[in-house]
DNA sequence: CTGAAAGCGCTAACAC
DNA sequence: GTGTTAGCGCTTTCAG
């Protein structure tokens, strides 16, 4: 374990005072410094194989070229494009991503806040689905630059970048009525969660657009999890016996929906075309594949650091929000009505 | 933007010096102050809400209460689990994990365990499939502790938590021979890794143990992915048409097997049983559900964590090399030959 | 163009 | 038990 070279040690290999170091070393302030001081001290740190101690700059500077990010759940296959397109974008520039985990839970998502908003972070993008609308703000009045991935601020005063869910909607139930489908019914994800609400209400929209009926035909799943999507299906379907087609509010709910429908003996898409949401990696595996709605994900986290690192060189940031737009992928588990 | 207090302003307001302030907010050398100055600073700190700056106090100790993962593909759905783990078993004791990508390329490993050494991790989790075997060497001597997950080096120098791959094939090929099976195929994993190579020579020894022939009956996928499963799979069985069962090398594999055998016409199970490996989300889902095994993913990154730790805390660390025990899960992939 | 000096916030010898 | 002093490695005034 041999002592890593300070920029102290690079100095005196180059006979220069550190501040002349310093400054050689950095592309902002090289410009002051004579070319030949800034080869011999290029050359040193070369030599000696230097490389900047980042906690020491940063206590000077106050920057850590450090960005978080904070996810419901890693384990949610939608999450790892996400931050692996924030995570490149960052990488770019200097920067280091790190990663909360919120379990879903309010408490753990203000306790992974605190610990990166201590670890001063220069910017921090949220991606979890609920949060009393103060944190962004308190967050914001550090001093910490804030992006919203995958939600969007009840007030709008937060940059975010969301998919368009009524296009996406729209998409899924346009597909089905060409198709010749008529009665369509919904199964719904939490109201609580903006992607829930915004999907249903979509939904009832793009009906009432094609002027079919709604009523009784939503069924709202706790959570957006499989079993949820497998019970709401059920009661959907038994409520509604002249359903031929039913959208999902994403691929979870379409799976669970999937397993309830082969239980209860009805074929996909034979007596029943079925729609996802999202195009989850290893949807178009299941039997029959599902057709789904796509959002590019890993771009979405791309876009989301982009917008953080326009905000923290000070840039101003317009629009504040910007919709994605989905793509439909027609896969085997829609057909047209017997 | 509020500066933040530090630590001297909680000094003033309790009326101490910083030292004594600095003393009394850690618990470690809390008993050398008196009881009421403990409180009184413990008080002011509370009143101001004072958080502690980790770059300064890194600075100060050279430790960041950090620690890095290094993981080939977080988009692989085993990897998020051992992420949440080690995250889980490191946040207990303060420390936060720096979560590295390395998108299965030589390089960039290297670049990114350059980028978290840099930024003085206290430990290193690596994950990562391959690796010139000096490099975990190399990050020691920066005195950084290593251990090895999901993988095993060379030499066996380096602590390793990994899943026991001959038990867990040996679950496999038990439960086709108890249902029946006699020609069983393998459909493995490219031997330049080592859970490709491993998991095929168990794969070998077990049909030997029962006393089966393996001539021709194996065929390698070039990658851990459902196309190379797909063709490995078509090759295997126009290749061997008496077989009745079929392990494969992982999950990816044993759902390209599913795709293939449909296309041909094979049913499964009724024609053909399938196993795969690793239990992974949502292959309970697919049709039929995929008899499996699992390791416990999760647990590998506590126990990964836990094994760092110690490794900090300056602890010897015996075993070096921790195999967990696998567990077959049966479903609906396998069954008796007709 | 370069050197001197100060200081980011904190901890750890060393005194008293 | 508490204060004094020094310094982690770096950047940034301010002189010269």
């Amino acid at each position: 374990m041999i002592a890593r070279p300070t920029l102290i040690d690079v100095a005196k290999a180059a006979d220069v005072h550190a501040s002349t170091a310093s400054r050689a070393l950095n592309p902002e302030t090289r410009g002051v410094v004579s070319d030949t001081t800034v080869a011999r001290v290029l050359a040193a740190a070369k030599e000696l194989g230097y490389r900047p101690h980042p906690l020491a700059r940063g206590l000077r500077t106050d920057t850590t070229l450090t960005v978080g990010i904070v996810v419901p759940d890693l384990e949610n296959p939608l999450f790892p494009p996400l931050v692996r397109g924030a995570e490149a974008a960052l990488g770019v520039e200097g920067y280091t991503l790190l990663i909360g985990n919120t379990d879903n839970e309010q408490e753990h998502t203000e306790a992974v806040i605190s610990t990166l908003v201590d670890r001063r972070v220069d910017g921090l993008i949220l991606a979890t689905a609920e949060l009393g609308s103060g944190v962004a703000a308190a967050v914001q009045s550090e001093g910490i630059d804030v992006v919203l991935v995958n939600r969007e601020s009840t007030d709008g005063s937060v940059p975010a970048i969301i998919g368009d869910d009524h296009i996406g909607i729209g998409m899924a139930v346009d597909h089905l009525v060409e198709l010749g489908h008529s009665a369509i019914g919904h199964v719904a994800g939490p109201p609580v969660l903006s992607t829930g609400l915004g999907r249903c209400k979509a939904f009832k929209a793009h009906l009432a657009r094609h002027g079919l009926s709604v009523d009784g035909r939503i069924e709202v799943a706790d959570w957006f999890q499989v079993a949820p999507g497998a019970r709401a299906t059920s009661d959907l379907v038994s409520r509604n016996p002249e359903l031929t087609a039913i959208v999902a509010g994403n691929d979870l709910l379409a799976l669970g929906a999937l397993r309830a429908l082969n239980d209860a003996g009805v074929s996909v898409p034979g007596d029943m075309s079925l729609t996802g949401y999202n195009d989850m990696p290893f949807v178009d595996l299941v039997q029959p594949p599902l057709t789904t709605v796509g959002l590019p994900y890993r771009e979405m986290g791309t876009m989301a650091a982009q917008t953080l690192l326009a905000l923290m060189r000070g840039e101003g940031v317009e629009p504040h929000v910007t919709r994605l737009r989905p793509a439909l992928r027609v896969r085997a588990s829609t057909e047209s009505p017997r």
